[in-house]
DNA sequence: CGCGCAATTGATTGATGTCAATTGGAGTGG
DNA sequence: CCACTCCAATTGACATCAATCAATTGCGCG
């Protein structure tokens, strides 16, 4: 299932979380040398594999720092729904620290590396530095507007609309961590498994991309997608950036 | 608008809101006077009056005192969609201190009151009892949680199942905060409204909650839900508290 | 070469939306 | 107390989007 763990320092492997925020507020060298003293184990995931169980007690939280994740939900008819795709940088489970009994599981969406910090340590390094603190819950309150736009999509938008709006989502924040740019990105996700994240069957998100593609608005070859008209596929999928927070403020 | 607004500190108006963290976990003595002591100033609502405007950047994170209110998403083509439903002692904007620049709006669903605390006085108090800080965060991560459930049900749920889960969860939410028992509940909310909430058109709402009469499993007369049994009512929806966090636990 | 998974296609079904009326109650003014 | 209005709830007919079922294709890999 896992082929390492290793002990150590946060230091250079953190360095997409330190973008994330860094593209949001200004941190101070002293706070960045203070994330990356966090003490943290890292470990290797295959796709597919579980990181965190549903109903677990996670002891400690987890940060992508390579490949995609999700969060899941299963339904008692064997039906899934993802209900956020996580990214490098992403600090997936804050929300573990505060609600204590995990509501959902988290999976390796790609072969992916995610690091574990120990509660105590995100705990006291929050009382310690309030502002790092409060980066930390702002990075769970941009979970949650994202998962806000969701909701908005899933109830209003239409099946191609909701494609479009997620394509522009992910185009943007996978810019944000350096790892998208030029309208392309990487998007190791099968259409079956954007099928769960956009609450569709595996066949009707076939026929949403081949509509899309047909349209002119993407090319969506082998997990790469590229976006062909930026600005069309925005107004198309009536894509308003703003819950993202990709402005560098004081918080 | 607005038929009052009055300056004062919070003492017994904010019982709502210590009834919602002791449910979660212990509160001392001190604690519970810090949080009386925030500056807040009150204001009525009636209902469809917007509490908090879509784009504004607020300086205070607002608190339902009384009545009901919810999160509102406007769409380019003028659908409207709910991504929260707030009650009385939901920190609803506490999303707001964080992120600056709202994302959505949040409208009064029922004539209601609400409470506004500035953001410089909630930081402050989050910096000076790390404690009290770390349950303004639990809140917006319930807030998560619930958003999260909600995507599941939106994506992967058939109508009535969708309309079954909400009722349960409404009825647990408001019973923890001493306003639903034996099983009934106000439910100041039209079919209309309701649409809203479900992602589903009026006219379906109303089809779907006919069903759930016809089952046995509900009755809803002028804004009074009652849950025929529970029990089946839970099963029915496929029904896991565990996201609500109802336990008293340290957090 | 053959296996297995992902992508694709076609035919059909089913759930929900849309449009258009109708009913019923609550308030309001005469 | 009676029109009258307004809005919420309800109903029926029909249209549409997306699900389901069942193949088929294409490709990477041992």
């Amino acid at each position: 299932m896992t082929f390492d763990a290793e002990q150590t320092t946060a230091s250079a492997e953190i360095s997409p979380l330190l973008r994330f925020f860094q593209r949001r507020d200004r941190l101070g060298r002293e706070e960045q040398a203070l994330i990356e003293a966090l003490p943290l184990r890292t470990q290797r995931f295959r796709r597919g594999d579980e990181i965190i169980r549903q109903h677990s007690r996670p002891l400690e939280s987890c940060l992508i720092l390579d490949g995609f994740a999700a969060r899941l939900l299963h339904m008692a008819d064997g039906k899934r729904q993802i209900t956020a795709v996580h990214i490098p940088g992403d600090f997936v489970d804050l929300h573990g620290l505060l609600l204590k009994v995990m509501d959902h599981s988290v999976t390796a969406v790609s072969d992916c590396r995610a690091a574990f910090v120990p509660h105590p340590a995100i705990i006291q390094l929050a009382e310690q530095a309030p502002h790092i603190g409060r980066l930390f819950w702002m990075s769970t309150t941009i979970d949650a507007a994202i998962q806000r736009a969701w909701i908005g999509c899933l109830g209003r938008r239409s099946a191609v609309t909701h494609l479009a709006y997620l394509i522009c989502e992910m185009y943007l924040r996978l810019n944000a961590v350096d790892l998208a740019s030029d309208n392309r990105m990487g998007l190791p996700v099968t259409q079956s498994e954007m099928s769960d994240i956009l609450g569709l069957s595996a066949v009707h998100v076939n026929r949403v991309v081949q509509e899309l593609r047909r349209t002119g608005l993407i090319s969506w070859v082998k997990g790469e997608v590229t976006i062909l008209d930026f600005d069309r596929l925005t107004e198309f999928a009536d894509f308003d950036p703003t819950y993202l927070n990709l402005m560098r403020q004081p918080r």
